[in-house]
RNA sequence: GCCGAUGUAGCUCAGCUGGUAGAGCAACUGAUUCGUAAUCAGUAGGUCAGCGGUUCAAUUCCGCUCAUCGGCUCCA
């Protein structure tokens, strides 16, 4: 009989018979890990526990609670609503039923909808799997085997999923527990037996591989984990974070609206609301003011040609408004880059004039699909801290980093983890092949020498150029993007832009296109959600509060309040005939940074009393003291 | 745009099988002058999203439209 070695992590050897499977191996080697192991890693490839090892192997065991045996468990859990949905519904046809970042789905095609009442259903039948205790059985068939297996069974997507696997696949394989079979790459847990706690989470529609062209299947979500403690954990998390919706916080702390009778998709920014954003763009054309760049604006409407002769006419016109002005053509700008460019060509440039950076908070207008708006996340007219970037192809790297540095720094800030993608060229596109591979090099070569780490996101880039997107996170862990760095070759050839070298000809300039935190309604809609309303004092509208004991220290409050206005403090007057707690709750929910109490103590004493958001009190303070905190804050960013 | 769910007072929600609506909080008025998360009393507030249909009668049943929510596609 042959013999394997069998490396295990810990970097023991131990020399076992071929053809032991990787449970058995396993079981003798580390009995206690056993229960809670789901899968393993031989040679770096996932694998059932089922395998044989036929040949010398490093061997890895995946525990449950791991990232990977969590990512098994939840896919395994998947095919078990499978099951239950088949075993319950008549004719459903099983598709594909991944598992992804906070649990799992599996989407069906069915006659029927699926209601919610209906996942109560599924869950009970799947606990009946569950405690039937059936194995995961693995087994592999030709492609052809398996495509007559499938079209025996009536299920044509699963036909549809082999017929277009490479031509060098010639197996795949098959998973079954009790009646229900997968096509599934695997690997799943051992037996059904295992799962502790999941939940079926919501019904949604989703395309037959994710194309719109495609019919519309019927997704379930839902998740899973090791406990039914960190399961309801997670429940827990969630409905915390639905009270950070920055819908229902804008709302509550009256920042803004967004109202049927106006229209969808358009922000109305109530006083607090356009305060708060007042303070982010004034700190932003402070930053790009130290940072080389102009400060310029452009109009609202520019005449079709002018779109027609950008490409947006061609590529981006269903999301454009459009307008007759004394019977000629304008379009309500989208994008921001037409008059800059215009900017740029009202001269002859020189290469010593480049790098030239035109800044605009610039308000644009784009109609979004109606089922796509999101609150302040996705509207239909939106300011960009925008900027275009004409600069030599020397230069390209250089500024690209700049803009990395920046958003780096800007994410600093205001506190924010961020992820980067490098999106490429995608099917609608302008451009020659070439600029475009000039292009996406220039983009990645600049994340590498800033060490950036970056997913590839293919064919995801604007149709004029590449561009690298960084992003955010809501509350409830969607991912948005904020700044992006877009490189363009096309338009700067579209609208003829040059410059004079120093071998006095004329050269072609770069062009990049750039946001810092994007589009400032979205990010004020992270904002929110990221500091729950509770924003630091530096952005927060309502810096601090005057509360007065009672009516007696009114005049004194009204000095307070002079002083702290005088000195640049935002700060409001709480002078109701009410009791100093109802008003400390009132502000407490208001989310004010500092309450400023006014008794008759502090009158005698010319002070005030702050007491913190955090419900710290910091006793009698001069005024110009407090003002000193606040200040120190702001110039921290705290 | 597509799939599903939802739409009752400013907000959160009740309202069984059809007989034109309630609660808490907020608001307003009055009293109370009070020291770190809710003082008491009173008042007012709704074309039950909109339009149409069935019916003696529709918040309730049906249809359409609009909007919102969760996804999909698309995007900052």
């Amino acid at each position: 009989m042959k013999k394997v070695n069998v490396k295990f992590p810990d970097g023991s050897v131990e020399i076992c018979q071929s053809g032991k499977t990787v449970r058995e191996i396993i079981s003798s080697w580390r009995e206690d890990d056993f229960a809670s192991t789901v899968a393993a890693r031989v040679n770096g490839e996932m694998v059932d526990l089922g395998r044989p090892v036929e040949e010398d192997v490093e061997l890895e065991f995946i525990s449950m609670s791991s990232a990977d045996g969590l990512g098994v468990l939840r896919h395994s859990i998947s095919h078990i609503m499978a099951q239950a949905v088949q075993e319950i519904f008549e004719g459903v046809k099983v598709t594909i039923g991944p598992s992804i970042e906070a649990g799992f789905y599996y989407d069906f095609e069915y006659s029927d909808t699926f209601t919610p009442e209906d996942l109560d259903r599924i869950e009970k039948k799947m606990h009946e799997i569950v405690s039937a205790d059936y194995r995961f059985v693995r087994r592999e068939l030709s492609r052809e085997e398996a495509v007559s297996f499938f079209e025996d069974r009536g299920e044509p997507y699963k036909v549809e999923l082999i017929n277009d696997l490479p031509d060098d696949v010639t197996s795949v394989s098959l998973y079954s527990q009790g009646e229900f079979v997968d096509l599934c790459r695997g690997p799943h847990i051992p037996s059904t037996g295992m799962v502790r706690a999941f939940k079926l989470l919501n019904v949604a529609g989703a395309y037959w591989r994710g194309d719109e062209k495609n019919k519309m299947l019927q997704r379930i979500y839902g998740t899973g984990f090791t406990t039914q403690e960190e399961l309801d954990n997670y429940l827990r998390v969630i409905e915390e974070a639905r009270k950070r919706d920055h819908r229902r916080l804008g709302r509550e702390l009256d920042l803004f609206q967004i109202n049927d009778e106006a229209g969808p998709g358009l922000i109305i920014f109530h006083p607090k609301g356009a305060l708060l954003r007042t303070i982010i763009e004034d700190w932003e054309k402070k930053e790009h003011l130290k940072r080389g760049y102009d400060i310029v604006m452009g109009p609202q409407i520019l005449k079709g040609d002018l779109w027609k002769k950008s490409g947006h006419f061609d590529h981006y016109r269903e999301n454009m408004y459009f307008t007759e002005v004394d019977e000629q053509l304008y379009g309500i700008k989208p994008m921001n880059c037409l008059a800059h460019m215009l900017i740029y060509k009202s001269k002859i440039r020189s290469y010593r004039d480049l790098p030239l950076r035109y800044f605009e908070l610039g308000t644009v207008l784009r109609h979004e699909k109606t089922g796509v708006l999101h609150g302040l996340m996705r509207a239909r007219q939106f300011t960009q801290d925008d900027a275009h970037i004409l600069c030599t192809p020397d230069q390209l790297n250089a500024e690209i980093r700049a803009i990395a540095d920046l958003v780096d720094y800007a994410m600093g800030v205001f506190g924010f983890e961020y992820e980067v993608e490098l999106s490429t060229k995608p099917d609608d596109s302008i451009g020659s092949d070439e600029d475009w591979k000039l292009a996406t090099d220039a983009l990645r070569q600049a994340l590498e020498d800033n060490n950036m780490v970056y997913d590839i996101n293919e064919g995801d880039g604007a149709f004029y150029g590449p561009k690298i997107d960084f992003k955010l996170r809501d509350a409830l862990g969607r991912k948005w993007q904020c700044a992006t760095i877009q490189c363009d070759f096309a338009l700067p050839e579209r609208f003829d832009l040059s410059y004079v070298g120093p071998d006095g000809e004329k050269h072609r300039p770069v062009m990049l296109h750039r946001v810092i935190l994007g589009a400032i309604e979205r990010f004020m809609g992270i904002l929110i959600e990221h500091y729950a309303g509770a924003f630091p004092v530096w952005l927060s509208p309502v810096q601090a509060s005057i509360l007065t004991v009672t009516d007696n220290q009114i005049p004194h409050g009204e000095a307070v309040y002079k002083q702290l206005i005088d000195a640049g403090i935002r700060c409001e007057k709480d002078f109701r005939n009410e009791k100093l707690g109802y008003k400390i709750r009132e502000g407490q929910m208001k989310k004010v940074p500092y309450m400023l109490v006014i008794g008759d103590r502090e009158v005698e004493s010319g002070t005030i009393s702050p007491r913190q958001r955090d419900g710290k009190n910091l006793g009698s303070v001069s005024v110009s003291d407090f003002v000193s905190i606040v200040n120190e804050k702001r110039d921290k960013y705290e």
